[in-house]
DNA sequence: TTGAAAGCGCTAACAC
DNA sequence: GTGTTAGCGCTTTCAA
């Protein structure tokens, strides 16, 4: 089909393009005969606008990127999720960029999307530093930062406050028995995570008085951590796990039952991210409710409010966490 | 930071805007210190042309349209990953949109996508049926279909023999062993891939000359499939089931494990997506390797040929699978 | 080798 | 109310 244009559309309905143009945009200011003139006009020919030239004549896209880490959808799923469906409402379209770990230069992503003139910006990623930042902000569109607190003239932020969630749990352990040790799982696709968590951990360490630093590191050779875990958990000083993602905590939990360890009672186990594999796994895995959805879907309604000027009350929005305890931990 | 235009380095460098389009094309008449002027000028600048604008003028837009199932990205994940990578190699811009389950009409989806402009179209999805895939196709752009095998003028598809697939697996069992019964757990997600898996066990059957149907639904009143097998998978007439996802499979599995069941003795089981999920699960999952990247990186590059005009030998790409046994299965 | 100018499809003043 | 016209930022003939 010959694409139809704006032109061919007046030249149906007997009206010039701008006429047309009030229609598409549902301008009152047209005589409703003239309207329905245009529609049937449209519907004849099958006319849609070209979102591509409206982009041009207006500056603007009606997309936004979407930057996530290395495409381990498991865990970023959700917040896709809840972003497209707030997208969905707002009419935006959802540009995809992954960061492949050291694949992907990321300054070629920044470049790409410099370059598609989108809206506003969505990043979760721990791996976009400062500088990428700085770069995005040269351009003036709005970014919200998934996962991290941060803000700043058209920068907004929405997050989960993770350090004081692994605390909470971490202080309530210690202070229920002293002798627990509590040990954070290094994610490696996710240092920033990573790092609020061990901080957790190591504020109720400290709050309890007790010489510890609850870091527990994958060593590089391990690929998988479940290698390291079977080879290891047995003389981990640690009887608590905290770990990130499912996939990690469920390499613990495995590795732990396939050396003889009983969960909850040898180790206690527990997951930051919920997904329905922690339910799934048997025990099943206590776990955290980050609501990875709400994170995705604020994150979109946030940027809306910022593309459309609306007063935004915080640019640090906080969301609640819940904890849901299973069979993977005591009590 | 004012938008920097095409004019704005071509006054810097005192040249005219063609020359310094010429030279972000790496068009070759351009002399050495003209251009070596316009890339101070670009740089200086910090220009990055307008995509919006190139799309405008050459009536293409760099993006492709991704279609996939509600946004369980689970499963779909790997697709978008060999999606991506490959769409990163050719320069092209991944448009996410996904279809939750009854809550977003179809038709204004296709009407987003096709408002958009995009090069081409890649879809992963059952639900998308002929009527819409008619009207994509009163637009010219090329169309992969991921999963399904179909093709025409300007659609290709890339796919898996699943029925094949099942039906061998199911014929092999039967062969070994007249009483065991096979069974396809419905997909509700996606019917066709539930259908195919249907056809495979009863081709298996008939071959057999067994009276056998083989297709175990899932009644709308549960919600989880889970459920339903934690009440009936002790009068199920089957002793070895199919699923198409993880999840599905660990339900059964989860579900005849605690019923009483031994697994891979009283009740094997089998799940046609591979995911590491699999392979967490005790007992580990048996599992075809569906190649999820490579249907996405496949169906990527096939679209990219399609969009440059190059020859493709066959429009209709079959992938091939592997069956990977683990503890789920007997021998 | 470079510049001038038309055109991609649409929006938004500004006239009428 | 409706039409005319000047952009939006870029590519690409066609001339020079």
């Amino acid at each position: 089909m010959k694409r139809v244009t704006i032109y061919d559309v007046a030249k149906e309905a007997g009206v010039s393009l701008a006429t047309v143009s009030r229609v598409i945009n549902g301008l009152e200011i047209v005589r409703e005969e003239t309207r329905l003139k245009v529609e049937a006009a449209i519907d004849k020919l099958g006319y849609k606008p070209n979102a591509i030239a409206q982009g041009l004549a207006l500056s603007k896209s009606t997309n936004i990127a979407l930057v996530v880490p290395e495409a381990s959808f498991g865990y970023t799923g959700q917040i896709i999720n809840g972003l497209i469906d707030v997208a969905k409402i707002y009419k935006y379209n959802i540009i995809l960029h992954t960061m492949s770990e050291g694949i992907v230069e990321i300054k070629d992503i920044v470049d790409e999307i410099i370059k598609s003139r989108v809206d506003g910006v969505i990043i979760y990623n721990d791996k976009l530093l400062e500088k990428e930042m700085a770069e995005f902000s040269k351009y003036d569109f709005p970014i919200v930062i998934i996962g991290n607190r941060i803000s700043d003239d058209n920068i907004a932020s929405v997050f989960v406050d993770i350090e004081n969630a692994v605390y909470e749990l971490a202080l309530g352990k210690l202070q229920e028995n002293e002798n627990c040790r509590v040990g954070v799982i290094q994610d490696r696709v996710n240092d920033f995570t990573t790092r609020e968590m061990i901080r957790g951990v190591q504020k109720a360490y400290k709050e309890m008085g007790i010489e510890e630093d609850g870091y527990i590191e994958i060593p590089a050779e391990y690929r998988r951590s479940y290698d390291y875990f079977n080879d290891s958990i047995k003389d981990l000083p640690y009887n608590f796990l905290i770990a990130n993602r499912d996939s990690q905590a469920i390499a613990a939990l495995n590795a732990a039952k396939e050396n003889g360890l009983s969960i909850p009672e040898d180790v206690e186990i527990v997951c930051l991210i919920d997904s329905k594999y922690n339910n799934m796994v048997r025990p099943r895995l206590s776990s955290f409710a980050i609501p990875s959805y709400d994170l995705g879907a604020v994150a979109m309604r946030v940027l809306t409010k910022m593309l459309h000027d609306e007063e935004i009350d915080d640019r640090e929005i906080e969301l609640s966490y819940l904890f849901t305890k299973r069979s993977s931990t005591k009590s």
